[in-house]
DNA sequence: GTGGTTCCAG
DNA sequence: CTGGAACCAC
């Protein structure tokens, strides 16, 4: 089985894309981020029609917002609200094969790397941070996947040196991802299929208008698994061509496969 | 010749369906009204390349804002401001006809029907009373052509008895349009060709999902003519299909036809 | 309903 | 640069 994650800023922005993505690559499933939609306005139907009759959705008004839409059974769902302040930035599922499929959007962080200064960095820390403790205790074989907004080696970026103290590629926020890390043993699915020093970037900023001129990318979206489960993972791919299709998002979807 | 008149609600959303307009009809003269563009970015290369190399523009930044858009070269072009408040509702040039051509956008004139309430009731009561002085001083033959938002006629709304007491239709609005067409001996082009009790609608909400169904309507937008000159407009349509193409105005397009 | 603007967030 | 919201005007 395949396995999608795309932050997708804004899902009903998003619709002839997700319906493209669902129709040439059709994933069995497919977790979203950053749908920013209220679970009342999020467009069920639509992705019903497209095959994908399970969802988990766990969005909010205005900004954040996950979802699982898939074509085959879901088992037990939950939601974690790790910070306690009601953003929508976690949805889990079981995935029939028996792992855990958990799909989370990092806080972006804000401008300044300084939570003295910026209260939202200091956030974005605190919740990778609340994900450590989590991510200690787990049992069951997982897949987590998302929006990091860590891009956490040099080749993860366009420029270490431009980005060094950038939101997102901060030594502060790569410990922090890395603490993750080794709380669970994750294995990085993307560095796995795409060993280091290979460039590999999920992201490319709007504000340059063509995102293929020089290639000014980051690596914020991940897919990480249990050590036990790593053997599952049979490949993996990042879909570039997304960031060229009409009104894109400014992320890529990851796909991998599963063995079940 | 052709003269064309079209309400866009703002030119820069509409640049596909004025381009259709151009191409299907042609006109010689275009005049738009509610451009919602300040001069700097009106989109006049666009037009240019269209063949509507001779232009006029008063627009301003966020409301209002009125345009000649001409295939053929225009003489003496001025803007009036009646009320000196600076709101760009009118501009007119010379056709080479020897016929002047005056572009109006008539203020709307808030919900409420009374000045002593609604200051925007008062302003486009006083808007056209400074346009029926500035009226009863003209001597050469002239086409006035706009958006009049006035709807005079019983049979220019869809109901006259549910519109008696909405601004467009109320009886005083009505009153000064009369003393406007007074003043100069106006001739009512639309009326002329479509005679009352025909109705005649050029303008229907964006509240209706589909116009076409119960045809709630007004005629707000007109043609009149110098009666020196009436002889010389051999033709006059609605264009009433424009009102379902993609994108569309709230208005729909006047054309009439000028022999020279 | 539709568009423009402002603001915020990414 | 892009999207959502709030506000205003039509």
């Amino acid at each position: 089985m395949t396995v999608a994650s795309w932050n997708i800023n804004s899902v009903r922005a998003r619709l002839p894309i997700v319906e493209r993505l669902m129709k040439e690559h059709g994933p069995d499933v497919l977790c979203l981020q950053e749908t920013k939609a209220a679970n009342d306005v999020f467009p069920a139907d639509f992705f019903r029609r497209l095959g994908y009759t399970h969802q988990q959705l766990c969005g909010q008004r205005m900004h954040h917002g996950v979802a699982i839409l898939s074509r085959i059974a879901l088992g037990e769902a939950k939601s974690h609200d790790w910070q306690d302040n009601g953003e929508a930035r976690h949805v889990g599922a079981m995935l029939p094969c028996g792992i855990r499929l958990e799909n989370v959007y990092v806080p972006a962080g804000g401008d300044i790397p300084d939570r003295s200064v910026n209260a939202k960095f200091g956030q974005k820390l605190d919740f990778i941070g609340r994900m450590t403790r989590w991510s200690e205790s787990l049992r069951e074989p997982t897949l987590i996947v998302g929006d990091f907004n860590v891009a956490p080696l040099e080749c993860d970026v366009w420029s270490h040196k431009a980005l060094v103290n950038v939101v997102s590629h901060t030594a502060i926020e790569i410990e922090a991802l890395d603490a993750f890390r080794q709380s669970h043993g994750w294995v990085d699915i993307g560095r796995h299929f795409v060993p280091a020093p290979e460039r590999c970037f999920t992201w490319w900023s709007y504000r340059s208008p063509d995102h293929t001129r020089n290639d000014r990318g980051r690596r914020l979206d991940h897919m990480w698994v249990s050590p036990a489960a790593a053997a599952q993972v049979t490949a993996h791919s990042v879909l570039e061509p997304c960031r060229s299709w009409q009104r894109p998002s400014d992320h890529v979807p990851l796909v991998c496969e599963i063995a079940c």
